[in-house]
DNA sequence: AATGTTATGTCAGCCTTGTTGACATTCCAA
DNA sequence: TTGGAATGTCAACAAGGCTGACATAACATT
């Protein structure tokens, strides 16, 4: 163990790194992604679907066109699971699969209105509570919030993350 | 909806709530969860246990003698979920289940010995992370990371959250 | 042309972890 | 004594992960 333990008599620890520190930063990671899929979690149930299906329709979305196994490296699930949703979404009207142009075994992966109308209404849900808590915070805060989760990714992430963070 | 989209021109919005801002904030929270669990969940799987599990070994580590009741709103789960889990970790010998002093008909729940070495192994793991991206980020990155999360929590899971933060 | 590899889909079965509903027990409190 | 609270337990179900196996089509290579 680094460091067994706070510190108690010295009041803030100029690197930030007590065990008790950590802790909040753990607890408080654990109750806001509560509060960060609460909202999406209850327009889904109206429909039918789960998690998963939001996270297919978000970055069906963020990147129209996209192939099944990009979406699968990209959502770190298998593609068992992931066909499963997409069929769902497929046989409701929502996504559509595309035969490949240049490498017809591919599939191209759209939003139909249908499916971009449901990703709007989550998309803003999720955005009304991080708007909040941003201008509660403020823009500085903001900016350590991204800086400290995107450290906290795991390296390969981090690359499809940024990748996607600057325009595709 | 309140802002349809970026403002490109402006190239740095002041009030950092643009739809763009918001979407890499929602991706980040996604993916940096995947990191932040990551961790544990390699660790768990060597037990043959799951991240309820570790949730249940955290939260009765920092209240000891915490009832059944007082977990379930911690965790924001139904009894029979938690029951299930807990009824593993005290047929394994990691947590023990003493019929309250007061109350008789409450659970007072303690880890044991080997329980207490299994959350020290998971929670250091969890901090590993944690730590190398509170250094990578600094200080005031971390208040911010801190600050929106707690902006972005359900009012009632802050109140839990704040309890937690100091000392029970 | 034959063979290998890749992308995708699908079936079956399993696990964890969430849910609801029903019911029993214990025991505090009025 | 009786009502209700706290807890436990059983059963059933669903979402959404997983693995393994197999099929098909299309591209790539030899």
């Amino acid at each position: 163990m680094v460091q067994t333990g706070p510190n108690p008599s010295s009041g803030e620890n100029l690197l930030f790194l007590t065990d008790e520190q950590l802790r909040k930063g753990i607890e408080a990671m654990f109750f806001a992604y509560r509060g960060f899929t609460a909202d999406p979690d209850r327009i889904l149930e109206e429909y039918g679907y789960g998690r998963a299906h939001h996270r297919a329709l978000h970055f069906i979305n963020r990147s129209h066109g996209t192939t099944v196994n990009n979406l699968l490296n990209t959502l770190g699930v298998t593609k068992q699971s992931l066909n499963r949703v997409l069929r769902g979404l497929i046989a409701d009207g929502l996504v559509v699969a595309r035969v490949g142009r240049t490498d017809r075994r591919e599939r191209n992966l759209f939003l139909t209105e249908a499916g971009q109308e449901l990703e709007r209404k989550l998309a803003e849900a999720q955005r009304v509570r991080m708007r909040a808590a941003y201008r509660a915070a403020g823009p500085q805060a903001v900016a350590g919030f991204r800086q400290v989760l995107e450290a906290m990714m795991d390296d390969d992430i981090r690359h499809t993350y940024n990748a996607l963070k600057d325009g595709r």
